[in-house]
DNA sequence: CTTGACCCTGACGTCAGCGTCAGGTTTTAG
DNA sequence: CTAAAACCTGACGCTGACGTCAGGGTCAAG
């Protein structure tokens, strides 16, 4: 059997060793996502995450919690603070919104368009500041 | 004559009657480039603009000054720090460039460059979302 | 057993771009 | 002349997303 009585294993190790999928601890999550362990706690004091615990304290993650936190960070370099994400998972997980919510999510959808366009302004500006001074070296 | 002597007059009203371009004072800077007075103080100490003093210790400004801060909140929302828009300003005053200049020119259009696309795929997310909520209201 | 990697909970530090308050001078309008 | 508006110099405050340090458990490996 794949189990056999008495064997002693690591949690990792019984993990992995199952077909269900395995918990995985802050480290994992943070590497996986490429951001720090600190900032994985950080979000979940901001009530974008919740973790089980393992008995002796430790987090315990679904291992789909980075790409969560990968979704994270997109938003968060969309400008959106940890606030208008929080508000924004409700509406990803149930699948539906309310009048309210769909205002938010369009409100911050134009914001990211007006934002982009922004960029595309400095991003012209800079061209031309580097378009003159290449002719003039 | 357009300047009789004797006659009393304002600052302001002084630099309107001249041809020569009238130097204005901080506030018009500041409404003018739809900024906050404090701001240009702040621009000035990061050594961004320079201002000439009036006897009495206000400071005056060429006109340009505002579209040069209007650059300046172009720059920044472009992500730049009064530091990168100050290695820069020498670029774009000099009109030449030497190589290290021009590394970091290219470097921060780069930069820009990503932060647009970061942007465009966080705006496709959220898209996303939409599109789904709003098929299950 | 012990070493080193990993985890925990506070809690203070950081950085940028200003906001804001205090206390005082200057300019302008009427 | 007077009141309001605008300006001055400090200097402290704020916000957000973490960094970092202190002090201390936990746990797989040799």
């Amino acid at each position: 059997m794949e189990s056999p009585e008495g064997a002693v294993m690591t949690v990792t190790e019984a993990a992995a060793e199952v077909g269900t999928e395995p918990l995985i601890r802050i480290g994992e999550v943070a590497r996986g996502a490429g951001v720090s362990v600190r900032a994985v706690r950080y979000y979940e004091q901001q009530g974008l995450l919740t973790a089980g615990r393992s008995p002796s304290g430790q987090r315990l993650y679904q291992p789909d919690t980075v790409e969560r936190v990968r979704f994270f960070q997109q938003m968060y370099a969309a400008g959106l603070t940890s606030r208008n994400i929080a508000e924004l998972l409700p509406c990803i997980e149930s699948g539906h919104t309310d009048a309210e919510q769909r205002t938010m999510l369009h409100a911050e959808r134009d914001r990211i368009r007006a934002r982009i366009d922004e960029l595309q302004t400095a991003l012209d500006r800079l061209d031309q500041v580097i378009d003159v001074t290449a002719s003039h070296p």
